[in-house]
DNA sequence: CGATTTTCCGAAAACGTTTTCGATTGTGTA
DNA sequence: TACACAATCGAAAACGTTTTCGGAAAATCG
């Protein structure tokens, strides 16, 4: 039950590996009636080429690796969807390997990326990723890299993102617009630079309206598996903290929904008392009571975006051509829902 | 800056490949000193074995293929992350395609995997998969097959499964339990048999309980990406043909999430005036209000079962050793929520 | 000291391709 | 007839490993 190779094609065809070989990749110095008699054969045969021999010869192995935070999780899992339909259509396969916001693992993963020899990388990084050795390491050895989402800043590669600042500031103007007068902020973690920047928008837009930085409304949120129970502790300390508080801006549609959870359970109204608004438009979002405003974000787009910035350095690396890196930036969108349309009149 | 090879360290070390190569690997025939020397080197080297040039000589990949009829999706993505937490333990790494639930695309995938030459093939079949000779192709080739969730019960391979059919009656007796008199179903496409599992559960707990079966109760939902509309499209059409019924089971969660959506527009109490169970326990219905009683399926413990077989599968056949074929079926659990608490006393 | 065993090393084949380059045949032309 | 030229093929090297087998050197023994 051993595959098939060339070598059997040949011999029992009569002729050397070497034409069968050209056959059938349709070389100009082989005759019709050969190319005819090996590919019947090979179709026959179901004749596959040994990839490994393929790879081993041609340097190319037609398969990339993506590192990701976290498998189950609405925004990722599009974003993988995206990045497989992509890489399909080129002819690429994808090895798929969950970091679990693990710094730890995510260097040890690269590692196997590299043992495997993938053509390229695709990684969007863990939270608790604070320096870059070992994605430097990877530029050094001229890897395709492109990363997309949780980026580092600092590392000169190609990028897909969406501007969580201007998207933050967004959603906090949206909550201004309908008359919120003292707005929290649940962030997310101290790490990745996206807690950081919706952070940083979040004050801008307060700061830009008029608005004091009050740096005892802003909760912190890790947004890993228990964020939904963070969600709850934090609106909870946030009802014992303060009473005036009118709108929440919060980093993910997750924490969103527990905090929303937790002040249903505590007779406060959303969006009458407390206005809400998240961030990345996951699905349940819409289908939750009341429904949730957020912020979409884009993940399938991001994969592809992806995929393709991947796919065009691995080409000019392999022409042996300079390549220059790009930061495509993807628009992000305003929802709005039930949870900021009061059913009162706008505050004055 | 190529990659360094056992050819390097030899050069460098002045001694034979051979000798490098089993130095690496603990050879007892080779002297401490020089065993010393040579991985000494290649870790300043920062030597990788060319994965490629070892999987052609050893025939082992250590790569597994996995075949998903959606990427997006709770269950499935807990799939995932449960294959590809017990695949690197064993040191495996896997390939994920995505069948977007066609038929073409699963014979097309298998054939590319195959030609991939993965040591091990995972797959949860497509709703279009009708007939199965691209599975018994893969069978006769001796490729280690295991499928789990969505499987063909005519091929002889290792599975993973649930029991629809007993956890579908438990959901339906529940409903029973509870002082449902007129059951409706909400059933899946017609071809997976997990859908047809479902509802055989669902009429023999009819029957079973002193209940005629009526065929005008059941409702057919493709349950692709829009099942949340196909639910609230199908509570629609129930309402419109029957004022009695006061029960459902649905046949995934997020079609009865589109179901409650829609009973709610239209004033109808859940649970009081229709009871509902789905199945699956997505984790957005122990958030919507109210909460959804549902089946729990365990999406990872089902990916890393799925694993292990495969990977005793793969062990048997490398020693040559005769592979017996397993089918391990995974526990369900009924999870009672607000959807089925019916706050007036049970009905006589 | 010779014989035997142990220790250590390397040559070479093999895995299945791809590709270069030269060889052979046949055809047409001067 | 001699020559150029096109058409068709194949030998061989190379990709980077692993593993078998035999040989040389060193150590042990009688």
């Amino acid at each position: 039950m051993k595959p098939v190779t060339l070598k059997q094609i040949a011999e029992t065809l009569g002729i050397s590996i070497t034409t069968v070989s050209k056959a059938l990749k349709d070389y100009p110095d082989v005759s019709k009636k050969t190319k005819r008699l090996v590919k019947e054969l090979a179709e026959t045969l179901n004749y596959k080429p040994n990839s490994f021999a393929v790879t081993l010869r041609t340097k190319e192995s037609k398969t990339i690796g993506l590192i990701i935070p976290e498998v189950v999780h609405h925004f990722f899992s599009n974003v993988i969807k995206g990045i497989i339909a992509q890489a399909e259509k080129k002819g690429y396969l994808v090895i798929i390997l969950q970091s679990n916001e693990s710094f730890d693992l995510e260097k040890q993963q690269l590692d196997l990326l590299l043992s495997k020899r993938v053509d390229g990388i695709l990684i969007s990084l863990a939270n608790g990723t604070g320096d870059f050795k070992h994605l430097n390491n990877l530029m050094a050895q001229e890897v395709p890299l492109v990363m997309f989402d949780k980026i580092a800043k600092i590392i000169n590669c190609s990028k897909v993102i969406i501007n969580d600042r201007k998207a933050a500031y967004t959603a906090t103007k949206h909550l201004i617009d309908i008359g919120c007068k003292r707005i929290a902020h649940f962030r997310g973690p101290l790490l990745p630079q996206n807690s950081i920047d919706r952070f940083l928008g979040y004050k801008q837009a307060l700061t830009d309206n008029g608005f004091a930085y009050d740096p005892s409304l802003v909760y912190i949120c890790d947004c890993s598996d228990k964020s939904f129970n963070e969600g709850k502790e934090s609106a909870k300390q946030l009802l014992k903290d303060h009473t005036d508080v009118d709108g929440i801006f919060i980093n993910t549609d997750l924490v969103a929904i527990g905090a929303m959870t937790e002040l249903a359970a505590q007779g406060v109204n959303v969006p009458n008392d407390i206005a809400i608004v998240g961030f990345s438009n996951w699905f349940m979002s819409s289908v939750i009571s009341p429904t949730l405003s957020t912020i979409d974000q884009p993940g399938y787009k991001m994969g592809k975006e992806a995929f393709k910035l991947l796919y065009k350095e691995m080409k000019k690396r392999k022409e042996n051509l300079p390549v220059e890196f790009k930061t495509v930036e993807l628009p992000t969108e305003l929802i709005i829902r039930e949870s900021t349309k009061q059913t009162s009149l706008l505050k004055t």
